[in-house]
RNA sequence: GGAGGAGUAGCGAAGUGGUCAAACGCGGCUGACUGUAACUCAGUUCCUUUUGGUUCGGCAGUUCAAAUCUGUCCUCCUCCA
């Protein structure tokens, strides 16, 4: 059937959507989708163990070429990313496109989906990456080295990171760009996908397991821009698609539903750094199989928790003796804690305790998040899906 | 009993005549966070929703003007008896 290792196989369609129910096989195992991957930049998930990731029912880890580059041929001598991190299942590295953005014109900058009005960019003289034809020259914060990535260097290092799936080198714009110059950065991010194409063909089998890259649809709110580069880039030899770009939150069902017009069917798709409920339940319904985004994470490590009825700060609830949230089956939630307690924790002076609720807090939201995906899919697998998403975003968004 | 030193907003701590309701830090409270420069960031923190009021241990003074100077009292710390 495909003599490569990596196939998606479709098993139920959302009536009149383009979403749908499947497994994504790779070397390293199946993903059943729709499904979120959990981001493990550097490798490993903060704060979290593999065994964390078991337990909360992770699928996937999402890494970094861009952050573990420097440790790209350690990784790739020890076997590769699986091998490397201790996750043994499947993976899939960025290309270092989102900091294309973030160090660029977004700098300093947060990636907002509710407002645009003050959207400004970063001036170029105060940004550290600049993008050009042959790639994006920036300077690296950590090690406060200048470097160069280009397509070929991102396929490089992807390819010794060794993740069943790479993404192919992009350049994601802000909101703030016009549409004169989405057209160019557009243009660039579609040479960059053939380079990228030619160079991974190079190095895709270089660790003994066939490695997937996917292209990535940018275009940002423009229909004639989606349109084009997703029949473009459909026609390409990629084995899935990256559905990238700043979103407006009203726009984004409408261009996902753009680009998966135009893909071809029988390719996996991944919403690029997603992860609210409604994104996830648009996202679904006009064909995004897998999610990935740091905000399960972050924002546990910043307090703020997850529930079906929407979220809330701990610190809002600090005497608590009820669960995160009641009938959870997180492993935080399972084991007892109270809001009391994991907010004692949050506030101790003690490192390892504050740690420790990040570690709880970060489990709670991830496991929130895991769940609607498998809960989405027996859905869909039960040809309830409208239901369901109906039932939850009324819960939770009350409305 | 004697000699020094110190008392500033919840805490710590600047400030030694006007530009002081009083820096800064912590703690507290709000909010943000979407392919992780993110264990981060923003706002707020005497009362009062007024170009207002009451403050810098207490009281009494000096001065146009005091957290800042003088006197006195109280409390605390160190050292000597």
């Amino acid at each position: 059937m495909n003599n490569k290792a990596f196939h998606f196989e479709i098993e139920k369609r959302i009536d009149h959507h383009l979403g749908r129910a499947g497994i994504i096989h790779t070397p390293h195992g199946d993903i059943k989708t729709p499904a979120f991957m959990t981001v493990g930049t550097k490798g490993s998930v903060h704060f979290l163990s593999m065994d964390d990731l078991q337990q909360i029912g992770a699928q996937a880890m999402l890494s970094n070429g861009y952050h573990l580059r420097n440790r790209s041929y350690e990784i790739s001598e020890d076997g590769g990313l699986s091998q490397w991190s201790g996750w043994e299942g499947p993976t899939l590295t960025d290309s270092g496109g989102f900091q294309v953005m973030s160090l660029g014109s977004g700098l300093g900058k947060v990636v907002n989906m509710d407002r645009v009005k003050d959207v400004i960019n970063t001036e170029k003289k105060d940004r550290l990456a600049l993008v050009s034809e042959k790639g994006v020259d920036f300077h690296d914060p950590y090690t406060d080295q200048d470097d160069f990535i280009g397509p070929e260097q991102s396929m490089q290092i992807q390819c010794r990171i060794g993740a069943d799936i790479h993404m192919a080198f992009d350049e994601l714009t802000s909101l703030a760009d016009t549409y004169e110059y989405n057209v160019e950065a557009l243009g660039r991010t579609e040479r960059w996908a053939q380079r990228s194409l030619d160079e991974h063909k190079k190095h895709c089998m270089d660790l003994g397991y066939y490695q997937a890259l996917y292209g990535v649809l940018q275009g940002g709110r423009w229909e004639d821009l989606r349109r084009s580069t997703s029949k473009k880039l459909a026609k390409m030899d990629f084995d899935g698609y990256g559905l990238g770009g700043a979103f407006l939150k009203e726009d984004l069902g409408e261009i996902l539903r753009w680009c998966c017009e135009e893909l071809p069917e029988n390719k996996p798709r991944h919403l690029l750094g997603l992860s609210r409920p409604d994104d996830i339940l648009i996202g679904t319904m006009m064909g995004a199989d897998t999610f990935d985004c740091v905000a399960p994470t972050r924002e546990a490590r910043h307090g703020r928790i997850y529930t079906h009825y929407g979220y809330y700060n701990i610190t809002n609830d600090p005497h608590s003796d009820a669960p995160l949230e009641p009938g959870c089956d997180c492993p935080t939630c399972r084991a007892g804690y109270s809001r009391a307690q994991l907010y004692t924790l949050l506030k101790s002076e003690k490192k390892e305790e504050k740690y420790q609720f990040f570690n709880l807090a970060s489990m709670h939201n991830l496991r929130f998040i895991i769940r609607l995906t498998e809960e989405i899919r027996q859905a869909i697998l039960d040809g309830t899906f409208m239901e369901y998403k109906d039932t939850f975003i009324k819960n939770y968004y009350h409305r």
